[in-house]
DNA sequence: GCAATAATAAAACGAACGTTCAATTAATTC
DNA sequence: GAATTAATTGAACGTTCGTTTTATTATTGC
């Protein structure tokens, strides 16, 4: 009939963001109604717009919270004084492992975007591409300086997003390959594609060859 | 108000399917309505029923179709007689070229897969598992041979293929780059992955090197 | 030109949608 | 322990959805 005993506005709302993560990344944005989002929750459909005044809000909230957790994961991973090969590394390892660990989340920033009215698409595009902006970077200072080789570092750029971004289309955890393993391939086929000499190679990947990832 | 003149079911249907492909590419499959669609092709809503009996049925029929004129593509394309590094050659040609040339198509088929019934679902996917083991095929003869140096053939199929159909999401026809070069510098991508042996990695490309990819 | 058939319109169906509003109860404050 | 605030319910609103039914007109075959 009313308020609920032992109900708290910050659990719900925490619940709300997870549950709807969830059944956007399973259903779809436009397939998921929110009495369904409410029923997950435990809750009724008009008990959602306490925390969030339109669909599209929280969607958007969704998003926008995602990519900032992005930025600021790869602030943290960027190491200082690296050379190209340990950035691009860096930014290899840090995608990957955000990404696997973040897959529903990642699904939905990636597959919901024409949902955004056009103003909130474009801040979420601009988000990414700062993103983007700072792999092209990287691809570009090793070309200059020698230690890669690359054909056209906008076009390498997006192939290596989409090839890492595409991971968490197949890779499913406790599988027959570990985060790890996959990890060092990645790294492997990436420093390979952006034709990096064997020396700046071997320096960004201390740990042996990638055919001994099993070990990690 | 009923038959209008020159209606002819066959150039109706056709647009239906035009109409179609475009508006879910747009819109999302769930976002676009039967009524929308309808008034697309210059037809009330009702007439749709008379060639697909669900809504459902339409995506799934232009789904069906796209895979298997990928598949009819990749048959005519595939060349007989020729070594590890002709055939992934030509199965990269025909891939970026089939999917550029069908980008709505492609992004249908890609996109709006959890729309469709378990078993229409499960036919879709078999036939993209089909399509990817040809890959699989081309990158393990290849380092049985020692044409290619592959650390693992099933991840790198899957990577190469998600570095491939990504072009569709920011190629857009008439701006920086031309077809012809973006598949040369693909090409090259695709062979530094997979470790090709320079001799192979030439052989495939008989027009000089990629950053002449302008010249094409 | 008349019968048969193909192609469409117009209207209606029930169900589901996002959202709003008033009422009600739990927790907090003083 | 009364007053206030926080959290939620239940019912309802108008709209839109996919789909069906019935009637009507254009085209085709004889």
């Amino acid at each position: 009939m009313a308020r609920t005993a032992g109900s708290d506005g910050e659990k719900t709302e925490a619940t709300i963001r997870e549950a709807a993560v969830n059944l956007i990344a399973r259903l779809g944005y436009e397939a998921m109604s929110m009495r369904q989002l409410a029923a997950e929750v435990g809750v009724q459909a008009a008990a959602l717009y306490r925390y969030f005044p339109t669909k599209e809000e929280l969607l958007f909230t969704l998003m926008r919270e995602h990519m900032e957790d992005l930025a600021t994961a790869w602030e943290a991973a960027r190491p200082a004084n690296a050379d190209s090969a340990q950035l691009l590394s860096a930014y290899v390892r840090n995608h990957i492992a955000f990404h696997i660990e973040r897959r529903h989340a990642t699904h939905v920033s990636n597959m919901e975007l024409r949902s955004l009215s056009p103003e909130r698409l474009t801040h979420i595009l601009r988000m990414r591409t700062a993103y983007e902006k700072e792999l092209r970077a990287i691809l570009r200072d090793g070309d200059e300086t020698g230690a890669f080789s690359i054909d056209d570092t906008g076009l390498t750029a997006m192939a290596l997003i989409q090839m890492m971004t595409g991971v968490i289309v197949w890779f499913r955890p406790g599988e027959r390959l570990s985060i790890a393993e996959v990890t060092t391939t990645y790294l492997s086929m990436t420093m390979r594609l952006v034709g990096a000499t064997i020396d700046a190679y071997s320096a960004a990947r201390p740990f042996g060859r990638a055919k001994d990832a099993a070990a990690f």
